[in-house]
DNA sequence: TTAAAATAGGATAAAATTATCCGAATTAAA
DNA sequence: TTTAATTCGGATAATTTTATCCTATTTTAA
């Protein structure tokens, strides 16, 4: 048996989200991670997570420092002021969430697609969401066990 | 200047959207409407088109006729009992639009991942949505003028 | 009966996404 | 100063999604 799912991000923003919130964890306790470590943590393929990694790094969602004992980290400060928009938008672009459903060029209140009020409330939901939660709080709800990042 | 889109649908789910409600909106006038003019309505290429339609035959969602002053059509009783959600289960499969917003393998109430309640309402509501709308009401609103399939 | 207009479906190609590999550069510790 | 542990980044490969092409089959009208 199998199942099809509709994902709501790609696999780059998924090991993205992932990656950064354990990075975030890690910091709280002032350790640095390696690629090595958070893709072991978040189930994710090394290679490929490390060009996500860069992403963010260039996006200044988190720091890197190379060499021995090197790794990534997020300055603690920072830590929630860091929305999931924000890891989104590295890694995918500019997002807009409130892009027509149906892949319109013009589609608004004036020049609707046939789901554009049907979609409304979703969108607008998702946009909220990513832009209003932080990495904070998802860090600590790794850390008290409420959520988890793999399996 | 460009700007990216993070999408709800695959664009073959978007054609076979778009395709259905033109092929709902025509049927309505008794008028079963070929591959060339739907691709033509909506904005698609036609051979992509033609496969999507293959899969809506095969699901049933549609019914076609081949040769001479064949096409596409949908029984006039059947419009209104057609949700999204046959249809985009006719192209991407069994959907489970509750799937893991990060990719878990296990995501529930006992083991969710850092999002899973952050996505909750966001994913029922998509799933209401896509299990409510019906192709009358799509198709009515194309008539009237209140959306539209292109541009 | 033939010709034209359609859908059906197999084969293939192009593009985008996901994934891997490897050498270069950097850093800290021994 | 050397070595080991790292990130960085270019090149490439594999996979999935999107797209095209072509032939076979069906159907209707002339």
């Amino acid at each position: 048996m199998w199942q099809i799912v509709i994902y709501m991000f790609s696999k780059a923003c998924e090991y993205g989200i992932k990656a950064s919130i354990f990075i975030a964890f890690s910091s709280y306790n002032g350790t640095r991670v390696s690629l090595k470590a958070i893709a072991k943590e978040i189930n994710s393929p090394e290679a490929f997570t490390a060009k996500i990694l860069q992403d963010l790094v260039r996006h200044d969602v988190v720091s890197s420092t190379k060499g021995a004992y090197g790794g990534f980290e997020i300055e603690k400060t920072l830590i929630s002021s860091i929305k999931l928009s924000h890891i989104v938008n590295a890694i995918d672009g500019d997002a807009i969430y409130s892009g027509c459903g149906l892949g319109l060029h013009i589609c608004d209140e004036d020049h609707p697609c046939p789901v554009h009020h049907k979609f409304k409330s979703v969108r607008e939901e998702l946009k909220d969401m990513l832009e209003n939660t932080n990495l904070e709080e998802l860090a600590l709800n790794i850390k008290s066990g409420a959520s988890f990042l793999k399996v």
